[in-house]
RNA sequence: GUGGCCGUAGCUCAGCUCGGUUAGAGCGCCUGGUUGUGAUCCAGGAGGUCGCGGGUUCGAAUCCCGUCGGUCACCCCA
């Protein structure tokens, strides 16, 4: 161990058995978004660094101590991308689209924190951006879409947390109010909420050590004007349409900056750490214009990989091989070539060094965790395998030009 | 960024309080028993600068300091 080998801090390497579940959820997250009707969007892992300052907003917690920053050698501020909706805002912007448009993503996002269960430097988002449109069916519709990707997955105890943070007029009234009825309390709050009051009066309604005195606080819910009032019942109502269960909660607040209207967090009840939020995200029809743009309404989420991953538990490490093929002394060639044959038949096969012992092939076979080995010995001559079935230990002889159909019955 | 706990074979850990011959166990891995058979059984084997650096000492896995890493909570968020 004396060389370091170690990944760097909040980072992880991800292998089998674990990359087994990452690919079967980051398959289901293709087919889910893909019915959904959402085409792949892939932005760069960088971005200049003001996009973020601009996008997500300089208040954040994100873009004051959380950023990967670094001058390259053309002495450009780069930033690794915090979160993604700031970046395909930009493409969007940038390719000229007019209208609606739907593009989803997946892939790593870069925060510099403690990490801590749940919480890495260097974490996986899926997610989708719905832009052109401010219809609250659309903003119905990425909720539904996060729903059943983390319901097909199996995870337990999904619930949506629903809220409305209401057009930008209602906000500045509404945070107006509530900077005052937080100040005149001042007193009686922790010292880091009194330091967040300062900066963002709104993300104090997050802090956990004065959830009594913030439940009494004004709900930006509660202070809506007609537009934003009239979007949240629809959204609601379509959500109840489509069988979507909600709780709908008033003090929710979201820590990126360019949440409008809708807001929505889904949380799952598996998961034994502080974090508790699995995904989420909101409308933010202010962004495109706060990022040097025209102006474009949009809405989108974000689902933790990681997260979720926790969340499901190490339980279904599918195996990924259908056969596995050992062979006796002198049968090397013969073997790599049925290997190749099974493969291009759509078989999942593989087999280690053949010129082995057949224990040791048999060994390598069972771990695999294959249904069937297949023995290339003296059969080969007249045509035929033997083929074994590691769970009863069952064996028989098939002819080379069946295999693949009969490994599939 | 703040605080608590932890760092000995691939993995899980014992040994550390009361420093002292070649640092142990279980599991795993490799080879053989079976020159055509795994998961069981038997025999043998490989594998460790005790996270790293410094200090105290005749002598440090063991005591002290620092550092890096892990972990949990806060902060915050996916």
């Amino acid at each position: 161990m004396a060389p370091n080998l170690r990944p760097p801090k909040g980072t992880d390497d991800i292998l089998a058995p674990d990359s087994r579940v990452w690919r079967r959820v980051l398959r289901t997250w293709d087919d889910w978004s893909e019915r959904f009707g959402y085409d792949l969007v892939m932005t760069p892992i960088f971005e200049a660094t003001d996009l973020f300052e601009r996008g997500v907003g300089e208040s954040t917690e994100v873009v004051r101590k959380q950023m990967y920053t670094f001058t390259d050698r053309g002495e450009r501020s780069i930033t690794l991308r915090p979160e993604n909706t700031a970046s395909v805002v930009r493409a969007y912007l940038n390719a000229g689209i007019q209208g609606e448009w739907k593009g989803a993503y997946s892939g790593p996002q870069f925060r510099y924190e403690r990490p801590q269960g749940g919480r890495r430097r260097q974490f996986w988002q899926v997610g989708v951006e719905h832009l052109g449109t401010d219809r609250p069916g659309a903003d119905a519709e990425v909720i539904e879409l996060g729903y059943r990707f983390l319901v097909d997955l199996g995870v337990e105890g999904v619930s949506v947390q629903l809220n409305s943070l209401g057009d930008p007029e209602d906000r500045t009234a509404y945070v107006a109010e509530l900077r005052s009825w937080l100040e005149a309390r001042a007193a009686d709050l922790s010292p880091d909420a009194r330091e967040t009051l300062k900066v963002n009066p709104m993300r104090v309604l997050d802090s956990k050590a004065d959830a009594e005195l913030i439940s009494e606080a004004p709900a930006p819910s509660e202070r809506l004007g007609q537009g934003a009032s009239a979007a949240f019942d629809e959204v609601r109502t379509r959500l109840d349409a489509v069988g979507v269960p909600y709780e709908t909660t008033p003090r929710l607040v979201r820590g990126l900056d360019y949440y409008t209207r809708t807001a929505f967090e889904y949380v799952g009840t598996s998961l034994d750490t502080a974090q508790t939020a699995l995904g989420g995200g909101g409308r933010y029809d202010g962004l495109a214009d706060q990022i040097g743009g025209r102006s474009v309404p949009g809405v989108g989420l974000a689902m933790g990989i990681d997260r979720i991953i926790l969340s499901l538990g190490e339980t279904d490490a599918e195996v990924a091989l259908d056969a596995f093929v050992v062979a006796t002394a002198g049968r090397d060639i013969d073997a790599a070539g049925l290997v190749s044959r099974l493969r291009s038949a759509g078989v999942r096969v593989d087999s280690i060094d053949t010129s082995r012992s057949l224990k040791a092939q048999f060994k390598a076979a069972d771990r695999s965790g294959a249904a069937t080995t297949l023995v290339v010995g003296d059969e080969w001559d007249g045509g035929a395998v033997r083929a074994k079935r590691m769970a009863d230990g069952n064996e028989t002889d098939v002819r080379i030009e069946e295999i693949a159909t009969w490994l599939r019955s």
